[in-house]
DNA sequence: TCAAAGCAAGTGTGATCACAAATCATAATC
DNA sequence: GATTATGATTTGTGATCACACTTGCTTTGA
């Protein structure tokens, strides 16, 4: 009766490999796909084609028309009478309609996460944070694409800790919606004063670690307001310009 | 010149034709899931397969396959490591983790509203009502589909009014989730006490026709907290005696 | 000259097929 | 007799094809 030493034998090889996963190609495209929506890679407005994409990621179409389907059901993109598929346009009302989603669900998020995060959790966001300054330290060349990914991880290592399964996708489903929005609010905060992003941040870790969920909802409030009204002024100043 | 003549002559054809619209099988089979998730025909823990759900149907695997896969990103079934998909099972985390996301985000909408309904939409919801009583008054047989379906009208039409694009597909989503759950809850209702529902709402919209959010709010929060809390207790006893 | 008809390229949708992985039942082995 | 192999069936995934609809351009007619 060897089975106690097979058992245990088994035990030893798999702690020591890695789950190989199966991603699938649709798996895949779904993520480049939300990479390239969360990073504000396609314009507001802008047209996609099943065809296009799958040439564009090297695949069929079959992947990527099931893709397609999933982010136009999370409203990441919008189907067209026509039956084509373009990126949401901006327009005022969506803008505070995303705003205020936002604020009443990560807010509930990170108050949640407050009472939660351990000095473990707290140490990630604060390595994060270094990572900015470090990035800051030497500006010779700004790198948008890299500032939208630390933005991202900082917030959604907050979110990771409120503990609610349900939340969570929805939080993904506003930052997908949002995206394209944001990414030209911050290409115009890198050219206009560009205040520093990191001081609002900075406000939320202290709230968390001293788990002032009040706080820590405040600070997020003002750090995910800024891009909104400064996007709606620019858009404000954009209609009265068309308008003479 | 007979230009105007033909203009006019089609506006006369276009005010009395309907437009036929162009729904596609796939847009068929994602509205007709999730009709069967949020009425609870499916119970939590299935496993649904494509080609039975395709025969069910009466289409082939292609519309069911991408219905399905739109129903998994928006957490209304759920995609198990073997490639199966399965609607969720009820625990009592995921319940909790509803409620409160129900509460947070049905709450809003409904204090939204508040502020925007008029004459016209409460009369309507009072129809709703009307129609619910008369349902009761001849309640020799327990339609619970009907009282499902009145239920979910009731709801819908409030959070309609309150003029979010972005808050409105969020709390389908999450009728999708809880749909499987609460169906549960339903039975239990008709067969124990059987409290009336009807009253609830009707605190509701009293609330709703004097503009007061904080009520209608409040109305509301205790509405959908029944069955959450009685299907809690139901699943706290069943853990008991699963433990002796 | 201009608008309408006609044609051609492009696009989404659904069906079918090929393949790989999973599941289940049966058979073989210790 | 319990466990492991083996085989058949089922299932999801991706590719390809056929068809219908849209779109943009050219051509035709007044």
């Amino acid at each position: 009766m060897q089975k106690a030493a097979i058992e245990k034998n088994n035990e030893a090889i798999a702690a020591q490999l890695a789950p190989v996963g199966r991603e699938t190609v649709q798996d895949r495209v779904y993520s480049e796909l939300r990479r390239a929506l969360i990073g504000g890679l396609f314009e507001p407005s802008q047209v996609l084609t099943i065809r296009g994409l799958a040439d564009a990621l090297v695949t069929s179409t079959m992947p990527v028309r099931e893709a397609l389907g999933r982010l136009i059901t999370e409203k990441a993109l919008e189907a067209l009478p026509n039956r084509s598929v373009r990126v949401p346009p901006i327009t005022l009302e969506r803008l505070d309609d995303l705003l205020r989603a936002r604020i009443l669900i990560e807010g509930e998020a990170i108050a949640l996460a407050a009472a939660r995060m351990g000095p473990r959790q707290i140490a990630t966001i604060e390595t994060i944070l270094g990572e900015w300054d470090e990035m800051r330290a030497l500006k010779h060349k700004k790198d948008v694409d890299r500032e939208v990914t630390l933005n991202q991880s900082f917030h959604f290592e907050i979110y990771r800790s409120c503990g609610s399964a349900v939340l969570i996708p929805m939080i993904e489903s506003l930052w997908l919606q949002s995206g394209p929005c944001i990414r030209v609010a911050i290409y115009a905060f890198s050219e206009a004063g560009e205040v520093d992003t990191a001081q609002y941040h900075r406000r939320i870790v202290t709230a968390l670690s001293t788990q002032d969920a009040q706080a820590a909802r405040e600070s997020l409030v003002a750090d995910i307001s800024r891009p909104f009204t400064f996007l709606r002024s620019k858009l404000q100043a954009a209609a009265a310009k068309d308008q003479t």
